[in-house]
RNA sequence: CGCGGGGUGGAGCAGCCUGGUAGCUCGUUGGGCUCAUAACCCAAAGGUCGUAGGUUCAAAUCCUACCCCCGCAACCA
């Protein structure tokens, strides 16, 4: 039987649904709707990853039972995903029931096969936060203790009773697998990425924890939860049936199952290239046939980033552009597997060439024709001379040519190139259009042989057209294929099964615009003022509605002043409610008058420089800062700045700091700006 | 020597794996056409394919070195 399987990652409900999440659907549900296009029984899945502690904190801040938290990011899933249709069998949750039931399973096999087993995990633990932090992610304290980032507290070293699971067991296996299956991990840089990763030995893993309650408790053992990566992975196949009754269990999965294509982004590639397998090989079953690693879209040229305020916000995506036309300009604008630039106006551009300008156009012209020319009949084609007869020929051979090349490059995953292969066969058809003359041809009723060759060419270049683009334009092609006067559904019809000259004689429907034509200047002029206004918006919206990404938004440089929109609140990690302190623990820190005497950038580090200043004292200190990016260190030598004297000294990339540089913080970016004197003051006075 | 991506006509990109006339979209200029969504067709201008070496009959493409840009990591006492 001819069945595919196609995934996407679970989404993370920590955040809202954006660009990127919206476009590997895209892609998904374009590759499902192609092999089923082409006779495949397709299952196509898509769902949430809805655990952890990370959930289990957002909800707390939203006030909310968790389940209820993440029922509500879920539903904001679905929502932004509504107007694209997509065609996934199955939405699958990560708190479902089956879900759960058949992670245990997968677990349970493992385990049983001696890939699981029960240790210790050591680290830097902190009572009041419940979480374990990494030497980097704690404070360090004045004896050199480490201290608990939000409480200021002793960490205790502590060792957690935790699951691991022998990745290091797989490390061979894996590179065998790789080795013998070179299309198991594509790109090809990807998996060279992942190769040398592997190669460089892999550590056990911890795969559970007692801290996290939100979550899947280990079997017989419900002290423990699942780590969310174990858990989330493991939805491709419990979805499908793997240890559990789901769509008849047992039966359905093995039919499914291996997976033919799992798309991921490059950010999770590691999960999915070596855990998942790894997993896998542990419980016995058999691994996915490709996982392919996706670029990110960038936003003029940079990653997206809330602090940036580059992020495409799809509400205003949507309210200016189709679903089709957005599922076009992705395919068609990135090279699959590398990154891509998304611009509002090279999307405008990209629809009004190849949609409007270009596939609207030919089947408005062509159509108009027939209906004046032809009463509307699709003409058969007619006696012409030779040389007309040898240009309908060409046509028809580029077309057919197309046919076989837009599936190879498809296959391939080769959407932009798949896509071209069409846009050049209609460049040829309408050339030969206007070449033909068929306005002219109609003039003249000796002719009528000519006309209808000519008409009868375009027509069928059209169905043909509209066939291939069935899975990238699910809605114009089926308006095109029903104004051609074809019926039934064009995504049921198989490109290459079409025969040339098969429609003839067939009334056409009514002839509609199938992709207006934008206007660029208004568009994006309207663009930007919502942009604005959303951004502003989102300045002011409160923590519930915004859970925190995991991985925090990088601080970038550059673009100050200009944005400086009217700031509105922008509060540095505002507290909740003021914590006094007395006057006694404000006199803990001195504070000192010092001058800098020389100054230069730390090598290799983007945001440190070092300095030397005079506080007063026999010697001078050498203190750092972070604010290499913000000011030259030629234009700070004989400054007066305020140094905080008695701070623990700690070493920065080599270099003690005997010291803090007071400064203030500004903008979300946490812009610098150095504290200073506007009278004169002598080194070493203290401040009080 | 931390890891990775990239430097191709004015802009944005493909081509590089598998050397052999440098291609696409937008933009510019001139012309044609009028069926069509001011669309379509033709022509022109514009590139020493980051730099320097090397391999080769032949290099954007393979090799070496270097320069620059962008992510990630590190780094903001």
């Amino acid at each position: 039987m001819n069945k595919f399987y196609v995934t996407t990652p679970i989404y993370y409900v920590n955040s809202y649904p954006h660009l990127g999440h919206l476009y590997t659907t895209i892609v998904a549900d374009t590759v499902a709707r192609y092999k089923r296009q082409r006779g495949a029984e397709v299952f196509f899945l898509t769902g949430t990853d809805e655990h952890g502690i990370n959930i289990e904190r957002a909800a707390e801040a939203a006030g909310l039972p968790v389940q209820q938290h993440v029922d509500r990011i879920v539903d904001a899933f679905k929502t932004a995903f509504e107007p694209f249709q997509f065609t996934n069998q199955h939405w699958v949750r990560t708190t479902d029931q089956y879900h759960k039931q058949g992670v245990r399973k997968l677990w349970q096999h493992a385990a049983e096969n001696g890939y699981i087993y029960k240790g210790k995990y050591e680290g830097w633990y902190c009572g009041n936060c419940n979480e374990f932090y990494s030497e980097d992610e704690a404070k360090p304290g004045e004896d050199g203790t480490l201290l608990c980032p939000t409480h200021d507290r002793p960490l205790d070293r502590i060792a957690e009773e935790s699951y691991f699971f022998k990745l290091s067991a797989f490390q061979d296996k894996l590179l065998e697998h790789y080795e013998q299956n070179p299309h198991f991990i594509r790109p090809e840089t990807r998996r060279n990425e992942v190769l040398s990763f592997v190669r460089g030995g892999l550590n056990d893993l911890s795969v559970s924890r007692v801290s996290v309650k939100w979550g899947i408790p280990v079997p017989n053992d419900p002290d423990h939860t699942m780590y969310v990566w174990f858990d989330a992975l493991s939805n491709y196949i419990t979805a499908i049936g793997y240890g559990n009754e789901q769509f008849g269990g047992e039966e359905h999965f093995k039919k499914f199952w291996p997976a033919d294509l799992q798309l991921v982004g490059k950010d999770i590639l590691r999960f999915h290239t070596v855990y998942w397998p790894a997993f896998l090989m542990a419980a016995g079953i058999e691994l996915p046939k490709t996982i392919y690693s996706h670029g990110m879209w960038l936003s003029g040229g940079r990653k997206m980033s809330k602090t940036l305020g580059n992020v495409i916000d799809l509400a205003v995506l949507q309210k200016h552009f189709t679903p089709e036309t957005v599922r076009y300009f992705v395919l068609r604008e990135m090279v699959f597997g590398q990154d891509g630039d998304f611009t509002y106006e090279a999307l405008l551009d990209r629809v009004n060439a190849d949609l409007a300008s270009g596939l609207g156009n030919l089947s408005s012209r062509t159509l108009t024709m027939i209906r004046n020319y032809c009463d509307g009949l699709i003409p058969s084609a007619g006696e012409a001379g030779a040389e007309l007869s040898a240009q309908a020929n060409e046509v028809r051979e580029a077309v057919e040519q197309a046919v076989a090349a837009f599936d190879r490059e498809f296959d391939e995953y080769n959407f932009s190139r798949a896509i071209e292969t069409v846009s050049n066969a209609r460049f040829r058809v309408d050339k030969f259009i206007s070449d033909a003359k068929p306005w002219d041809l109609a003039k003249d009723p000796a002719k009528r042989g000519e006309l209808e060759l000519v008409l009868h060419t375009a027509a069928e270049s059209l169905r043909f057209f509209a066939a291939l683009l069935a899975p990238i334009l699910p809605n114009a092609t089926q308006a095109i294929w029903q104004q051609l006067g074809e019926s039934g559904e064009v995504s049921g019809v198989i490109p290459n099964s079409l025969k040339w000259g098969e429609a003839r004689q067939k009334q056409i429907g009514e002839i509609t615009p199938i992709f207006p034509r934008l206007d660029k200047k208004k568009v994006m002029a309207e663009i930007k003022q919502e942009e604005a206004a959303s951004q502003a918006a989102r300045a002011q919206e409160t923590k519930p509605e915004a859970p925190a990404e995991v991985k925090p938004a990088e601080a970038a440089p550059a673009a100050p002043a200009a944005t400086a929109a009217p700031a509105a609140s922008q509060t540095v990690g505002a507290p909740e409610g003021i914590a006094y302190i007395g006057i006694e623990d404000f006199l803990k820190v001195e504070l000192r008058v010092g001058q800098i005497l020389t100054a230069e950038p730390v090598p290799k580090a983007d945001k440190l420089l070092r300095f030397t200043i005079d506080l007063g004292e026999a010697a001078p200190r050498q203190i750092l800062a972070g604010i290499a990016q913000y000011y030259a260190p030629d234009t700070l030598i004989g400054r007066k700045v305020i140094v905080v004297a008695n701070l623990a000294p700690r070493k920065l990339r080599g270099f003690e700091s005997q010291g803090m540089i007071l400064a203030a913080s500004v903008g979300e970016e946490g812009k610098p700006v150095l504290a200073g004197f506007l009278e004169e003051v002598p080194n070493g006075a203290k401040l009080k």
